[in-house]
DNA sequence: GTCTATAAGATGATAGAC
DNA sequence: GTCTATCATCTTATAGAC
């Protein structure tokens, strides 16, 4: 991978953590590069096609960096408990900020809804692998599948991390809150096998 | 009211609902509200200032507008009902998609930051008030409270949407997901008195 | 209050020297 | 591959006629 273009490439993810997409530009980015401005269209050609390379990267790299820990996951304790620190982290890394602002981008740029699509897709196949343990056997696997759940976590992370950035403390009791609900699930998986089948009854008397 | 004021101010939701924030700018808000580019900066100083009051007004509107639905609004049954009912009109009403673009944006603008954090909270005050009505009585009301479930329902309406920007079907099994999860609540919200006692106990062992 | 015209600067993108 | 210089076009914002 040549240098320059490397530069160029965390330059945009650094700007899209820090400013947003908003103020994305190419002067912007190289000037974040340390870099000719001319040097954005040399190497991709457009602005679009920079960030476009730029954050399926940075997802492939974030992705696979969360890949060992969540093949650990084999229980819903352990998917809670790894979900608190990744929020944590992920408040320094930047990585969901990054998806975040994709999204945002998406409405406006198709190119840049394509862009999302793939680094939720990415995200996804790290994710769902992981849910799918984890609720095997969970009495809660007649309930939810992990293709929803999965994306459920992920988008609730997503809103999280934007709601974070404008009321920390708001986001911070909003975690908390969802994490109690988690131990409530947690609490209904450890439940003998006779409050099983209660539960189950009930449930299937629903939607 | 002014009308040239009024018909700028719902250009800017009309642009941010559709295009985002990213695109957004003097000269397309006044082609959208088919009126000259100078009007912007008499009526409104700024083209920041202009976003201001117009996503205020609109934040204000929309909470008033699901105000008397949400004060009905006494069990967690009832609660989750109505959130299904509200992604569906949110999706084309959009104002969860104007608060999502505020979000956005405000990483960038600091007026953008003060009016995210003004429209988080107008919309927090409807739905903190449903929110505790429906855990008063409820078992789960030892394990979660009012603000922070509110919160995290706020955040968790943000990410599905902006999810659902580029990916339906994903965000519709994502909502599907949370739907089960809520009824798994409601199924524990109707538990007996003695079961309830087993699960408060459970709960304490806990976090 | 609304218009035209314009200033002063930022933007994407290209041509051509090195 | 990298640079400078430049293009046409876009941006916010203002001055002044009506």
């Amino acid at each position: 991978m040549n240098p320059t273009k490397a530069k160029l490439m965390l330059a945009v993810t650094d700007l899209l953590k820090e400013d947003g997409i908003a103020g994305l530009s190419a002067r912007a980015i190289a000037a974040r590069a340390e870099v000719n401005q001319a040097l954005v269209f040399y190497h991709f050609g457009t602005v679009m096609d920079l960030v476009d390379q730029a954050c399926r990267a940075a997802t492939d790299e974030a992705a696979a960096s969360y890949r060992d820990e969540l093949a650990e996951v084999t229980s819903l304790s352990e998917l809670l408990e790894l979900g608190r620190g990744l929020h944590e982290r992920e408040r320094a890394a930047g990585n969901i900020t990054v998806m975040a602002q994709l999204l945002a981008g998406a409405q406006r740029d198709k190119t840049l809804a394509e862009t999302a699509r793939y680094a939720l897709g990415r995200w996804n196949d790290e994710v769902e692998a992981a849910v799918a343990r984890a609720l095997e056997g969970s009495p809660v696997e007649s309930v939810v599948d992990a293709p929803g759940l999965s994306r459920a976590i992920s988008s609730a992370f997503i809103g999280l991390l934007m709601y974070d950035g404008v009321d920390r403390p708001g986001a911070e009791s909003a975690f908390a809150s969802l994490e109690q609900l988690g131990a409530l699930v947690e609490v209904i998986e450890d439940l003998g096998p006779a409050a099983r089948l209660v539960l189950r009854a009930r449930l299937k008397g629903r939607g």
